[in-house]
DNA sequence: CACAATTAAATTGTGCACAACTGAATGACG
DNA sequence: CGTCATTCAGTTGTGCACAATTTAATTGTG
């Protein structure tokens, strides 16, 4: 069937095209979210990773950067440049925290508080256009959390470090 | 609660909320299984993105880039410098056309052949990594590509030029 | 045949994700 | 008190995704 001979079995090959859907299928639904997010953010000047910060300041005010990484998963590599260019558009402002040196807290400014006015109707338009009933949704979620779950602990195991 | 008052309704901070958590949730999930992918394709050589040219490769056998990028959902911006690290780590053989000069073909050098073999391994670790069931898995694939059916058509007509 | 429209690949530019590293500040412990 | 490990943010470098543009080849149409 392909360049190999009859010395894998079937099974292999079959695992090889399934494996590919998942991730694969994953994969193909993120990016067709991130194409939706983009016509419906382009108003917004935001990209959708940076309306994820801005979800985060609007529901918890300012913070440190660290803890916007803990809420979305990233680390200061991924949010540095991302909060620089929030700064540079005028939504957030940062500044050394004067109790820790180290720590810099993120904080809304005015425009970026009242950017979340706007922000309200682009939850509605998402969900509309996912054509999924709100349980099929969380019941999604649901699983999508627990596969990550799972993975990022198989992900430790497998790591050479881990013994 | 946050920093507005009682302007806007709780509906619209649930799906604030709620939002969030669909689109975010995908988004974790496959982040998650690029870092499996990564620790498990490290001794192949392979980031996640080449495995799959690898793997649509070795199912249908040389390609022109066109059909590589509708199999896996990519254009030529993405594939064209990916396509040049698979041929520069000896994979892969780009070769313009003779009866269409505008089209490459990528074609498996005996070195990407071979790589199959050892390629075959991976998708069980991945799978059962997992912890799903096969038809767990089948039905996340299926409800997956629904969403993403859903919501390519949608992006469409979200489009100014769509009318 | 000529010429406009289309197609394929590549290039450019922006932004994100992540590993690896740097530098500064803090905290723990002898 | 001094030293050493840890923590936090930022930087650098690699690779991917995608929009917009470029170049060349092909196709369609008059």
């Amino acid at each position: 069937m392909t360049t190999t001979p009859a010395s894998a079995p079937a099974q292999d090959d079959d695992f090889l095209r399934l494996d590919q859907q998942i991730c694969f299928s994953l994969n193909a639904a993120a990016r067709a979210f991130g194409g939706l997010y983009r016509v419906v953010l382009k108003d917004l000047g935001l990209t959708y990773p940076q309306y994820l910060v801005m979800l985060v300041l609007w529901e918890h005010g300012g913070l440190p950067v660290k803890k916007v990484g803990e809420h979305l998963r990233l680390d200061s590599g991924t949010l540095s440049p991302l909060l620089k260019r929030l700064e540079t558009a005028g939504l957030v402002r940062r500044e050394r925290s004067a109790r820790d040196e180290r720590s810099v807290t993120v904080e809304l400014t005015d425009e970026g508080a009242a950017l979340r006015e706007r922000a309200l109707r682009v939850p509605r338009r998402i969900a509309a256009a996912t054509g999924f009933e709100l349980a099929e949704i969380e019941d999604l979620r649901s699983r999508l959390d627990r596969l990550t779950g799972t993975l990022d602990a198989a992900a430790l195991e497998e790591t050479p470090a881990c013994e």
